[in-house]
DNA sequence: CGCCATCCGAGTAATCGGATGGCGGTGCGTTACT
């Protein structure tokens, strides 16, 4: 199909008379019968690339997606686009409804599961019954930041394909390194012969970057300092719940800001209401853990703080990457202590089950619940599956140990290199080209971005030098 | 890692010193309970 046909029936089904960047690459691909990679930004327009997909294919569109407030989102979306034939499969539902899907597949065109929905053998037999157009994994980095620490059944995928019968496959992600790329692409057993990848950017020229060296003592003041100076909304990244819930407290003593912490201890029902509001701009501040973020597609958000640095420089990507989608000057800052690094260091190195605790699973061919860290355990459930031996289970998890140092130390050389950061950023995501904004970095020795009204005492940033707002903004539209 | 909070015994009436231990975070689904 040419690009006029699938513009008309781009037109045809969603009412847009042209493709957003990015799109049209991929759908080409998969009606060409190719599997297909594609790291695409979030907010894009990821989610049209299956659906377009799957309405000129025959059969039925799977798509596994790692949250149910994300398949929610998407069944409503679908259903707000008059499409009746969407649904979600999943814990939510009453036995009686479920059996009624699981009956009813073929009337289904968009069905939206978990990784975890993929394992079950009545689910799977179902599926097998109708004929599948297309086999989506969305936010596919997953398998490799999940599989082997968390959820474990992101690593049955691939055998999940092929109980399905090798379906044509199409895995999408806003951000992958080459790593993660061949994780997804081995974890899913894609024939490396039939697969198209298509790489979006990944850097995101109107975002400005700066770390700074805070000790923790300091980091309050520091922070309160920022919030002064940059305008709402924002999102401020922790670590620890704890310190989320206790500077959501303080910003609303100390400023007028309206602020809110967000973390997997949140009530369901808090947790949407909190979403909600920040999306509606009723809140100015979410104080977060990384349980925030996924699918969270809000334009206007003016600044990315993170209070503690991430376990990676592709969270911390992922996270910043959430600041600045209405393509608006915005800004994402490190409070960066190596008394946080070594803190990460320590907590990585007990992260992992010891030789006493391998030997034992081996032997008693059994996950001890009451032993140790949920990654612990996923890493042993993996061993067990795998059914290695006990020096495999040691190399492995020796292996895993290292990767994971290497992850955070290079997010440590991010916060430490004194040269450019977006092409630090650039090159860890193996991208050889790069067109650096007017406004780039702290290591490239550029001031924070002046902002509108600002009033600066304190900081004393000198703005003489600083280019004029109208040719920031011109330049980021030439790029 | 290095910093706290907590505990404990000493030995005196209410604290003190030293030791100890703890210290992240992500979500499905199922099932056994209240």
């Amino acid at each position: 199909m040419d690009e006029a046909q699938l513009k008309s029936e781009l037109q045809k089904y969603f009412g847009y008379s042209a493709f957003k960047d990015g799109q049209l690459e991929p759908i080409r691909s998969v009606l060409g019968g190719k599997h297909t990679l594609s790291t695409l930004p979030t907010g894009t327009g990821k989610s049209l690339i299956y659906q377009l997909s799957g309405y000129l294919l025959d059969g039925i569109v799977v798509i596994v997606s790692p949250l149910l407030s994300l398949m929610e989102d998407q069944v409503a979306q679908l259903k707000f686009m008059g499409e009746k034939r969407t649904a979600s499969l999943n814990s939510m539902m009453q036995f009686e409804e479920r059996q009624r899907l699981l009956s009813n597949l073929d009337r289904i065109k968009f069905l939206f599961l978990s990784p975890e929905m993929l394992q079950n053998q009545v689910v799977l037999n179902q599926l097998k019954q109708i004929p599948l157009a297309l086999f989506v994994v969305d936010e596919a980095h997953c398998i490799s930041q999940w599989g082997l620490d968390f959820r474990s059944d992101y690593l049955f995928l691939g055998a999940a394909r092929k109980a399905l019968g090798n379906p044509l496959t199409l895995a999408l992600t806003a951000t992958a390194t080459p790593a993660v790329m061949g994780d997804i692409i081995s974890s899913l057993h894609i024939d490396g012969d039939d697969l198209n990848v298509f790489e979006g950017a990944v850097d995101r020229p109107n975002i400005y970057y700066r770390v700074a060296a805070v000790p923790p003592e300091e980091k309050n003041e520091y922070l309160l300092q920022l919030l002064e100076r940059y305008p709402s909304p924002g999102i401020i990244y922790f670590s620890s719940k704890a310190q989320a819930d206790a500077v959501a407290f303080m910003i609303r003593k100390r400023t007028g800001l309206r602020a809110e912490a967000y973390h997997a201890d949140r009530t369901n029902e808090d947790r949407i209401t909190i979403q909600h509001q920040f999306l509606q701009d009723e809140l100015d501040v979410i104080c977060a853990t990384s349980a925030f973020g996924m699918g969270i597609n809000k334009p206007n958000i003016r600044y990315v703080i993170h209070y503690h640095m991430p376990n990676s420089l592709e969270e911390y990507v992922q996270e910043i990457g959430r600041a600045g989608r209405d393509g608006q000057p915005s800004t994402a800052v490190l409070l960066y202590s190596e008394t946080d690094y070594n803190f990460k260091v320590k907590m990585l190195q007990g992260d992992f089950p010891n030789d006493f605790a391998i030997e034992s699973v081996i032997k008693n061919k059994a996950v001890n619940p009451d032993y140790g860290s949920p990654t612990e355990q996923t890493l042993l459930l993996h061993i067990l599956r795998q059914r290695l031996t006990k020096e495999e289970a040691k190399h492995f998890i020796a292996a895993r140990r290292e990767l994971k140092q290497n992850l955070l130390k290079r997010m440590k050389g991010f916060a430490e290199t004194d040269t450019c950061r977006r092409e630090y950023i650039s090159a860890y995501f193996g991208k050889s080209s790069l067109v650096k904004p007017v406004l780039c970095c702290d290591g490239c020795g550029d001031e924070d971005p002046p902002l509108a009204g600002e009033v600066s005492s304190r900081n004393a940033v000198p703005t003489t030098g600083a280019p004029h707002w109208g040719k920031i903004l011109s330049d980021l539209f030439l790029l």
